[in-house]
DNA sequence: AACGTTAAAGTTAGCGGTAAAGTAACCCGT
DNA sequence: ACGGGTTACTTTACCGCTAACTTTAACGTT
């Protein structure tokens, strides 16, 4: 009979481990352990020496084993609420970006804009002991119990884009305000005076401040609103869709629309279309955000740019700083700055109407 | 003075463990451990109480350690190479939703199309001690040493979509050569013979499967095939882009192309917008897979759509199958069936050309 | 020769949890 | 009264790793 006893501990598949590479060379654990992380205890030749064996056995360190006893994970959780969106995959790279130049984990969930879920993610992420949270939150998330709870855990939180009404956490939003005062502005300026918003919900930040920009530019400038023409929504598609039409049946329609978030943009090109109303000819548009495809819609629509990317990495940033000093970091409040993108929506100068009064 | 010591251990913000809650009701860790999963060693009584106090101090039980200690984790990796995407947001969805459904933690990575990325992910993932890895590879994938590594170790892969020709592994992926057969002798059928393909890389499988099927299409139909007619690219916007200027450059149109992917297409869509070309009057077109934005587009197009959601489901379902049977378990191939979807293109049928022969 | 230094290891303890084995008290039948 | 079976815990050991000591031997000083 042949010897089939045990070749090698790794017939099964088991993960290696220190111990097994301790043994193969016949020093310690702790030897082993100190050796692949660089340790200036151990000699340039052991160190080589059992480099070379953990590489030939495969050895990947058990990270959580590893995190458990240095009492750090080395890794952030990212929760999110929607991917498969311009805006918040561009926000991802960003973190990636910069969590990769800080040799940090992401860890990364999506809440599917379901509050529930976000819940459930933020508690997993909590029960992995992330050294740091970066959250933006769904569009219906009113109870921020839990984000009391992980600033009494000292867990770092960091909000960005769509952020709560709570102290004591680091938020980085874009300019929303200045941004949509910048886009209303214009749409004044060229002539529009009947002017709509497909607004946001105005319990989350972003809503609120889109609308109190648009409304400021337009009184600052003696522009009324008609209240039939600011229609509140979330900020999807069939909130724009929905929106549109809702506006479209009020009676009288604006001559110029401008929308809280780019797919509430494009959910009223569709409907737009379906009721054979041009663009921009019958209506014009504005929109707060941007997406690649906005190049292929005809025509392609002016809109207020985001730094996406810049606000990934700066709440990336934010959040390390905040661990690293713990407890001396005031929480910060960052604001980056927007900027109006003229394209083929709002650019001609229209007549102002002959009777400044009335209608 | 005032008494300013420690009033109680959480103060400091660090995690309630087992031990806290053991020392406060005066009872082993392990009856804590024991009464919050439930298991039945604990009277009703006792258990509740445990629970209660658990609830109260915030107690969240640290995954890792448990893991650590239970030799499992409960937990998948997935890697995919783009979320920005129709196709990958919506087979992320159908994985979270079965994970949800089987109790299972879900860590997702983003290689952005980017070989050295993924490896770096799916080494953190086998540290991480991930029961099992989805991975769908990004477009360059060339070395597959890394999943040959992971057979070893024991880990359950499955790949998704974008697989690679080894053996030993769980695939799902969509009919891809029936679904361009489909497409291409759907195009023959209404009368098309000058039938282009922008085709994908083939060295990875989705762009072998969806050439071969256009090939076998036009081969049974005794269609010729042009050899300038088949442009070989990647799998996005300006793969398609660039490959359609580059059938323009060749010389004589083709009437229809047929695009590997959603991105090919909408590429052509905006290389054909640039050079005044008509879609589809001046040329049609046909493509794999789809998007959100499809009905958007004018024309809208008429496409192969495939089970995303169903792919994602699947491919989890399997890989848990695979983790509960571990080695008992041969690795499966699914095939999900895909269907021809009609919309504004390639629907009329046109005039066959009066000579049968030549060119 | 006695002492302090230093380089290069090794030993111990513990991170937060679980599995498995042990124990003490009680109930039961004969 | 005794062995056997439950019930409701406790004790011990260990998962893979690291931090913080401790040890050992070689070397340089005075």
């Amino acid at each position: 009979m042949k010897d089939n006893s045990m070749k090698h501990s790794s017939s099964k598949g088991i993960a290696v481990t220190l111990k097994d590479i301790a043994e193969r060379l016949k020093v310690s654990k702790v030897t082993v352990s100190k050796a692949l992380r660089g340790h200036l205890d151990i000699s340039a030749e052991t160190a080589k020496k059992i480099n070379k064996v953990a590489r030939e056995m495969g050895y990947s360190p058990n990270f959580w084993a590893r995190n458990l006893s240095s009492n750090r994970s080395n890794a952030v959780g990212v929760v999110l609420p929607k991917i498969a969106h311009h805006f918040f995959g561009s926000v991802t790279e960003g973190i990636y970006e910069a969590a990769f130049e800080h040799n940090y984990e992401v860890i990364l969930m999506i809440s599917q804009e379901n509050p529930e879920r976000e819940l459930k993610h933020v508690n997993t992420l909590l029960s992995m002991r992330v050294d740091g949270l970066l959250i933006s939150l769904t569009q219906q998330t009113r109870d921020y119990e839990v984000f009391k709870t992980l600033q009494n855990r000292g867990v770092i939180v960091t909000f960005m884009d769509r952020v709560p009404k709570l102290d004591g956490f680091n938020m980085v939003v874009a300019d929303d305000h200045k941004g949509a005062h910048a886009a209303t502005s214009h749409a004044i300026s060229i002539g529009y005076r009947k002017i709509a918003h497909l607004a946001g919900f105005q319990h989350t930040n972003i809503g609120r401040e889109r609308y109190q920009g648009y409304r400021d530019a337009m009184d600052e400038n003696h522009v009324k609103i008609r209240k039939n023409w600011v229609v509140y929504g979330g900020f999807g598609e069939d909130d724009g869709y929905k929106g549109f039409m809702k506006l479209y049946e009020s009676g009288e329609m604006p001559e110029c629309v401008f929308a809280v978030a780019f797919p509430v943009a494009f959910g009223m090109y569709k409907a737009a279309g379906e009721l054979r109303i041009r663009i921009p000819e019958d209506i014009d548009i504005l929109c707060f955000g941007n997406s690649g495809i906005n190049q292929f819609l005809s025509p392609p629509m002016s809109y207020v740019d985001q730094p996406t990317h810049e606000l990934g990495r700066k709440a990336f940033e934010l959040t390390v700083e905040s661990i690293r000093q713990k407890g001396r970091f005031p929480p910060q409040f960052v604001k980056l700055p927007t900027h109006l993108v003229l394209c083929k929506t709002c650019t001609k100068k229209v007549a102002v109407p002959k009777k400044a009064k009335g209608s």
